[in-house]
DNA sequence: GGGGGCTATGGGGGG
DNA sequence: CATAGCCCCC
């Protein structure tokens, strides 16, 4: 148990207590996944089965690092560990279970753009008013009753929800909501909160005595980014292991001030029920930062203070004082872009930093094309996260429906892609006969072409299209998929289609069915994928669940050479020796629907706050005056939290522009639209001299190193605090107003 | 039934 | 700006 070494007290004590109920407050780069990692391999040290060891991450990415480093401490006992996202192992055991609770084992995942298609559906058959009830308001507002344990019973009875959908103008939402219901389980499939609820629902129902299997089975649970569960989570983590007798045995690692998933009903609330309900609760706070030097976890601590429900902690390091952060203050969002680019081609050059050791961090996906944009053009590698993942390209979900509809033909939204794709005239009023026939019985779409039913001049082409998905069924049988796919592709005239689209996208798409069919081959053959707790083997089934779960931010190839682009959210758990946080403005981060509340504005603060903690050892901070959005220039102060910074922190040339940030918010003066940019070098004059602060007064002319000739046009604050307001000639602002404790100026 | 072009509308983060 | 939905014409 070298490994114990490895580790400081704290760390140290939060590994070896192994028995009751523990939390682990892990501040950023305090070896949060070092404690959970080295638990685990001391659990199995300690003679604990490996397969009895429930470890519960939030991203695969998370879940394969954690197995990673446990497989070089314990070895090929890894594999026995049930490490995996929430996801992925409730998927796996609700596939074991499935028919306890009337689903198949072969249920779908549906994604988001199922849901939301269903959902449109659902709206249209009712002859609701479409712009009322939006699919995206309609997801979020029914995964947040699932995310609370309400099933659609439980709301139509609450008046209080009832009441406040009729006060929003969505006042058949618990309608819609049990419709929803229905409409999955009829097609065997889950959405991602169903994941969740069902396995509460099977636990809580325990059918057959899985509620005990399970408690028995899993000794030991561990769960990662503990303030990101919600009430559903948190209650499936009770049902497995809080009970009469139970030994407790629950390590719980988090960070409330890490809390950045709200909006998905995570909860705060979890961190302060876990030390009710688990009494005799050990808390183990890891408060030494070993990631980032003094000026990035000052700056990261004088922001978190402004949010006043917090755990306390004391945040600390022992690195050497590093550079300072930079702040870059840009006119706009591409002159932000460029600048940004410019200062990693000077970091580089200057630091020797590798790409890999860069990061463009964002909070919107949507920012990324510009920095993309100069990067290209500066000849730097990139990869961008987030966004559009392979998956979720039209060609590759046309294939994959097909593969979904011959695993589980209820799959009702697989069959509405494809039915029609490629065209075989089987338009939407044919469709709309299917459907409502379907509706009529109570059966999926499938069962509704089965049947001998007449739906117009479209019933032949129907039946083919039948006739044609039974033979993939039969094909399937005996035969990999791979070979399935291939078959699927060619047999179902996809291939033919997209190759009559001779144009550069129509190639990009049919390279695209190829890759994904390569990836499939990579699936079957590779025994890597093989992992006892979330793919037991290398069915199709198991392949869907896998794709229906990961993300692209899973498949990131080994030592790639890149600069990565994703968003903060994206960034939580990682680490890079440079850190660019770009578009901090009003309305953008904080994002404008955040700063409506408290609490919004506290989670982007938080949200913040996993920003800047990322970096290592260069901290860069940029943000435009004006920004293209939705097609018109937008223009929006500094954000708040560049002012929650002390300046002191800024190198001296970014402190000029964080006051300027601070200050008043300038009359409306509209900035003419992707106004071009001289910028003039700066020219150090040898002649120039500091004035004593002293002689810095209103009236008097000024020169200042890099804004050039001005006039001061007047002084407050008083001591250290005085800023004076200059009016320099050669500046595009009307005034800047400058800290005399830092400026330097000379009087002329 | 299919396709092209127009208009209105939304606008975030992710498994 | 992107995209969904609509209308109109073939």
């Amino acid at each position: 148990m070298q490994y114990l070494n490895e580790l400081n007290d704290i760390q140290r004590q939060a590994v070896t207590d192994i028995n009751g109920p523990s939390l682990v407050v892990a501040g950023p780069g305090s070896g949060k996944t070092r404690v959970l990692t080295y638990r685990i391999a001391y659990l199995i040290d300690s003679k604990i089965p490996p397969y009895q060891i429930l470890a519960l991450t939030f991203t695969n990415k998370a879940a394969k690092e954690m197995k990673e480093r446990i497989s070089k401490v314990v070895g090929s006992s890894v594999n026995k560990v049930w490490a995996g996202t929430f996801h992925s192992i409730f998927a796996r055991i609700l596939r074991f279970e499935a028919d306890k609770i009337g689903y198949p084992s072969s249920f779908t995942i549906y994604d988001t753009d199922d849901t939301k298609s269903l959902l449109n559906a659902i709206v249209k058959e009712m002859g609701l008013d479409p712009k009322a009830y939006g699919a995206g308001t309609l997801y979020n507002r029914i995964s947040s009753a699932k995310s609370n344990l309400i099933s659609p019973t439980a709301y139509s009875n609450n008046a209080e929800l009832l009441e406040k959908d009729r006060a929003k103008g969505v006042g058949q939402l618990h309608h819609i909501y049990k419709k929803y219901s229905e409409r999955c389980r009829r097609s065997g499939a889950m959405d991602f909160d169903d994941l969740l609820f069902q396995t509460y629902r099977l636990l809580h129902q325990n059918p057959d005595g899985v509620l005990e299997k399970y408690r028995s089975k899993f000794s030991h649970l561990l769960v990662d980014e503990f303030q990101d569960t919600n009430y559903l989570q948190y209650s499936i983590i009770k049902k497995l292991c809080l009970y009469d007798g139970s030994p407790q045995n629950i390590c719980a690692v988090g960070d409330d001030a890490q809390s950045i998933y709200a909006f998905r009903g995570a909860t705060i609330d979890n961190i302060l029920d876990f030390e009710k309900d688990f009494k005799g609760l050990k808390t183990y706070k890891l408060e030494q930062n070993y990631r980032s030097t003094p000026y990035i976890v000052n700056a990261a601590n004088s922001v978190i203070t402004h949010n006043k429900k917090q755990i306390k902690k004391v945040i600390w390091t022992s690195h050497e004082q590093g550079e300072k952060i930079r702040l870059v203050k840009a006119i706009s969002d591409t002159e932000e872009a460029r600048r940004v680019v410019d200062l990693i081609q000077e970091q580089k050059n200057r630091y020797h930093l590798s790409n890999s050791e860069i990061a463009i961090l964002y909070r919107t996906n949507a920012q990324s094309r510009l920095f993309e944009e100069y990067l290209r053009r500066s000849n730097l590698a990139y990869r961008i996260y987030g966004g559009l993942s392979f998956y979720q390209r039209k060609e590759v979900k046309d294939i994959l429906a097909y593969l979904r509809l011959i695993n589980n033909q209820n799959d009702d939204e697989a069959l509405k892609r494809i039915i029609n794709y490629p065209r075989r005239g089987i338009g939407n009023t044919s469709l709309d006969k299917v459907s409502a026939f379907a509706n009529a019985n109570g059966i999926s779409l499938w069962e509704a072409i089965g049947s001998d039913t007449d739906f117009g001049r479209s019933t032949n082409s129907i039946k083919k299209f039948r006739k044609m998905i039974e033979g993939f069924i039969q094909k399937e049988t005996g035969v990999g998929i791979y070979d399935l796919a291939t078959y699927v592709v060619n047999k179902s005239e996809v291939i033919d289609d997209l190759k009559k689209d001779g144009s550069h996208e129509g190639q990009s798409r049919l390279e695209n069915v190829q890759a994904l069919l390569d990836a499939i081959k990579d699936f079957e053959e590779n025994d890597e994928i093989i992992d006892e707790a979330t793919l037991p083997d290398k069915s199709l089934e198991s392949y869907l669940q896998n794709i229906a779960l990961v993300s692209d931010l899973d498949n990131e190839e080994e030592g790639s050479e890149t600069i990565t682009l994703m968003s903060v959210h994206s960034a939580k758990g990682l680490e890079f020796k440079s850190v660019f946080v770009v578009g901090l403005e009003e309305n953008l981060f904080p994002s404008a629907m955040a700063i409506k509340s408290r609490e919004g504005v506290d989670e982007e603060r938080r949200l913040f706050y996993v920003a800047i903690t990322r970096a290592e050892q260069y901290l860069t901070l940029s943000f435009a005056k004006t920004r293209y959005r939705y097609g018109k220039i937008s223009e929006d102060t500094a954000s708040r939290f560049l002012k929650e910074i002390d300046i002191e922190y800024f190198d001296d040339s970014s402190q000029s522009a964080a006051l300027e940030s601070s200050g008043v918010q300038r009359s409306g003066v509209r900035m003419a639209p992707m106004r071009k940019v001289l910028r003039k070098p700066i020219k150090v004059n040898p002649n120039f001299k500091a004035s004593s602060i002293s002689d810095i007064i209103e009236g008097a002319e000024v020169v200042h190193q890099r804004f050039g000739k001005g006039k001061v046009l007047k002084v407050d604050g008083d001591n250290d605090s005085r800023v004076a307001t200059i009016a320099f000639d050669n500046s595009f602002d009307e005034t800047k107003r400058i800290l005399l404790k830092y400026a330097k100026l000379q009087v002329l």
